[in-house]
DNA sequence: TGCAGTGTTGCTTC
DNA sequence: CGAAGCAACACTGC
């Protein structure tokens, strides 16, 4: 699941091998993915021998700024991740060069879309669920589109003020709120329950009846903990991986998400799985009291 | 074996 | 209007 740490991750290894590459051609067997332009073809001929001029994330959205001003903006969902390879020129045809260990892991063979660069490499879209979307965007529509996200939780003007503003009037509990892409961007299951373990706050908290010192004590650990996550190049536990094929560290790092029935690392009590809104949440029913 | 669970987003429904 | 439910999809685990 790439949240923030993730597409960060990815964006920060892209601008590492791909900006100033000219894509050269591209591949994909399943173009409902193509969201804009509609058609397959003209998104083709609209991204050839364009330049990767700039990469850059919002949310959990990657972002490709192009030679001709346009952007490619790629949403991974659930178990979309980009990966590099290889291509090279047979009788004519490009052909993928697939890197043995890279595509020995199964998470990385739900192939669908690839871009063919210039100097050999390829990037590729690997997405099992096939939930992952891809719109070429002009630059004055591009900022109308991400204009319902939320601030960024790691810029340094979304101070504890602007957090608390967020937050205000929300009737929602303080979960749902946190993994609301409107309210802040990139925040999504693994993180939220991470983050209020963190804080020791728990998630069933109807949002408004946080007081100022547990507000502070979210505000302060959602820095902490996307940090953190982002230094150890995000999580691994699903599909996500580097565009290396390597996998994030952060899995050993995970208090709760997942460890349902395991013991809470700071006061024993078995962490317990529960549903809010139809989604899993983890939390120590000790540490985490309503 | 079959079916619930997995979790992001956007659309539909209430 | 806001919030809940469900579809998009495919694989895993019980």
């Amino acid at each position: 699941m790439p949240e923030l740490p993730e597409v960060e991750t990815t964006v920060r290894d892209l601008r590492k091998k791909v900006l100033g590459r000219i894509v050269e051609d591209i591949w994909c067997d399943f173009k409902k993915m193509i969201k804009k332009p509609a058609s397959f073809e003209q998104f083709k001929k609209e991204l050839k021998s364009k330049k990767i001029r700039k990469i850059w994330r919002r949310g959990k959205n990657i972002l490709l700024g192009l030679s001709d001003g346009r952007t490619l903006l790629i949403h991974q969902k659930l178990t979309g991740h980009l990966l590099l390879g290889e291509w090279e020129l047979k009788k004519g045809e490009w052909e993928a060069k697939i890197p043995g260990p890279l595509f020995a892991d199964p998470t990385n063979k739900f192939l669908h879309l690839i871009f063919f660069l210039d100097n050999g490499q390829m990037l590729t879209l690997s997405d099992l669920r096939k939930f992952a979307k891809v719109e070429l965007w002009d630059k004055k529509e591009l900022g109308e589109e991400l204009k319902s996200l939320g601030p960024e939780p790691l810029e340094k003007s979304f101070t504890f003020k602007k957090f608390k503003e967020a937050l205000k009037g929300q009737k929602r509990k303080i979960k749902q709120v946190l993994m609301d892409q409107e309210v802040m961007a990139g925040i999504g299951n693994i993180y939220s329950d991470e983050i209020l373990f963190e804080a020791k706050v728990n998630p069933f908290k109807e949002t408004k009846r946080l007081n100022n010192k547990e507000a502070k004590k979210v505000y302060t650990a959602m820095g902490k903990i996307l940090k953190k996550a982002i230094a150890v190049k995000g999580e691994s536990i699903s599909d996500f991986r580097r565009i290396s094929g390597e996998k994030g560290e952060f899995d050993p790092l995970r208090k709760v998400y997942r460890r349902e029935g395991e013991k809470c690392p700071r006061c024993g009590t078995k962490i317990v799985r529960k549903k809010i809104a139809g989604r899993s949440v983890h939390f120590c029913p000790q540490c985490q009291k309503v």
